[in-house]
DNA sequence: ATGAAAGCGCTAACAG
DNA sequence: CTGTTAGCGCTTTCAT
């Protein structure tokens, strides 16, 4: 049925079906109150004319859309990917459905997104980080349905958190290296402005190492997001050149990470022999590469589980607390660092 | 402003800006004919209300959503991000949003999304793969948008493709090891019924294994998807023991090469010297990997933003034909096989 | 360039 | 359990 001339409606299938189109409505709804003879009439016309149920309509009368916007920095990423298919999972009971946006790492386009997203109405908004525009707090602020930060442990929080501290876990794993003796130790990523979680980390790293009294200056830049293997590749390269007496690196990401190992591979410096290596993240990578990496498990599908519990709580019970959920970091020690 | 009783609407804007609301209306679209003057005005107005413009009320009435609905089996993998990253920006400049759905590699799943997705009227839908349920590819016929079906050649395509084949794909790759001298491969990967490229690809093998008068049945099953490291990993484990003699091996993907490599590795087993490895999909892992890994890249992003090219076609001109954008992958000879 | 009237397709609210 | 009425907030259509 090519739809030929024009897409029916629940007047079309009352009339098909011989009810009110109330009686319609109510039959595409799993509580609505309908003899099931009648559902049955009813949902077999429907089908018979090829009826697809318009939320469009729906969402405006009833005033409610059953999205969850959500915004994450990139696609790429299987970090935030988890993080989004854990939500996914946890808003899909209460039929609440994701509508994602990127951002790529910028807060400008980030502004905008969110402009664009509030103005399909979600009943919940879900944002990757606490950095924001003013225009965009503000948006935040009013938007008059439940605001949740994840990623990271903001200062000042518009709405709810689902977070932890980019920069103490960060500071565990520098001292996890301190503890092993490691003393010359590097930090590769976190250079981008425009990375605030990468940013916190390398901070966090400075921080640990000045509170070691270590020198916190070996700093190498990888770049602009998004974080990539290559990048980490390229920035080991660079500190063997010029820090060579360096006895560990701590990395911004497991993907950086992986990077470094594999450019110490191509030079032939043993690892963890020689040289350690940590990354952050616990991506795949870091397990089932040879030395496997130490990292931190942020724990990212917990991430989305709690986002997702939190706005299902807040939605029944109109709380307006604001409700912070700290996500505890693990240190993982594996083999690129023993 | 809290939104502390109801949200504003155009009609609160025309009354605060002293005119009517069709024209606050016209003063939110950019082509909208208004004064320069008035539309400064009205946005003024808006923004000290704190108005936000409702999307859901327009998309009713003009019977457009700007929505492009987009299934993929699974958001945490590289390649599909990639390609929705490219839709993505492809869509972007023609006002059109992508509202993304997970099949998690099920056609019950994926005809359940589609089911769902269509209710929010989207002008188009971009579908990963070309097997579906019956009822999934009676609902796309009849939805009366344009349908792109992508990351295949469907036999009995439902409206437009942007793909290639799988099977294809690997025969290259086959054919690339038999040219090296090699006669023992093996295949890792594709055995689950779920994931159709996958067993494409595997199929691939056997085929071009049998042209070649080889014995095609060294095949070692990874188990269902999402394609891992892990799982390669393992599956390498099991091909070392079950059929020690191989000299080569053809990976479903690179994740799963790159466990098999890992686990070569593991077992001291030298790359490419004693064995070669080749996997699928042209991930970062494959290029920063020690050895390099011998790949198929399918251009995943100019799979999105040909298929977006092609929607901003149909939807201007309302073709009718059904376009097959057929996209060649490259084989990639790495240092895994040399 | 601006306005008035009507209505997109559904469902809240109320009635029976 | 079913029906009637009205209207969600915007934009199409037609005037002016």
């Amino acid at each position: 049925m090519p739809r030929s001339r024009k897409a029916p409606t629940m007047v079309d299938i009352a009339r098909a079906a011989g009810v009110s189109p109330m009686t319609v409505s109510r039959a595409f709804k799993s509580d609505g109150a309908v003899t099931d003879a009648t559902r049955k009439a009813i949902l077999a016309a429907a089908e018979d004319l090829g009826y697809v149920f318009d939320s469009v309509a729906s969402n405006l009368r009833s005033q409610r859309t059953g999205f969850v916007a959500v915004t994450i920095p990139s696609i790429n990423n299987a970090n935030f990917a988890d993080t989004v298919d854990a939500l996914s999972e946890g808003l899909s009971q209460r039929q609440l459905q994701i509508l994602l946006g990127y951002t790529n790492y910028d807060i400008i386009e980030e502004e905008r997104l969110i402009d664009q997203l509030l103005r399909r109405r979600p009943e919940a908004l879900v944002v990757t980080g606490g950095n924001h525009t003013a225009r965009a707090r503000r948006l935040l602020s009013n938007a008059g349905i439940p605001v949740v930060e994840i990623w990271d442990l903001p200062e000042d929080p518009i709405g709810h958190v689902v977070g932890f501290s980019n920069a103490g876990a960060v500071r565990a794993m520098v001292a996890h290296f301190v503890a092993r003796g490691k003393t010359r130790i590097a930090f590769i990523g976190g250079d981008a402005e425009r990375d605030k979680r990468g940013s916190d980390r390398r901070a966090g790293f400075i921080a640990a190492m000045q509170s070691h009294g270590l020198d916190s200056t070996r700093l190498i830049a990888a770049g602009p997001p998004p974080i990539s293997m290559r990048e980490g590749a390229n920035s080991m390269r660079q500190l063997i050149n010029s820090l060579p007496d360096t006895e560990a690196v701590i990395c911004v990401s497991d993907l950086s990470a992986f990077g470094a190992l594999s450019e110490c591979q191509r030079q032939g410096i043993p690892v963890p022999g020689r040289f350690s290596v940590a990354g952050f993240g616990d991506y795949e990578i870091g397990a089932v590469s040879v030395p496997s990496l130490t990292t931190i498990n942020p724990f990212p599908r917990e991430i989305g589980t709690r986002a997702a519990a939190l706005i299902r709580d807040v939605l029944d019970s109109r709380e307006q607390g604001h409700i912070v959920v700290p996500i505890t970091p693990e240190l993982l020690l594996r083999e690129s660092s023993c």
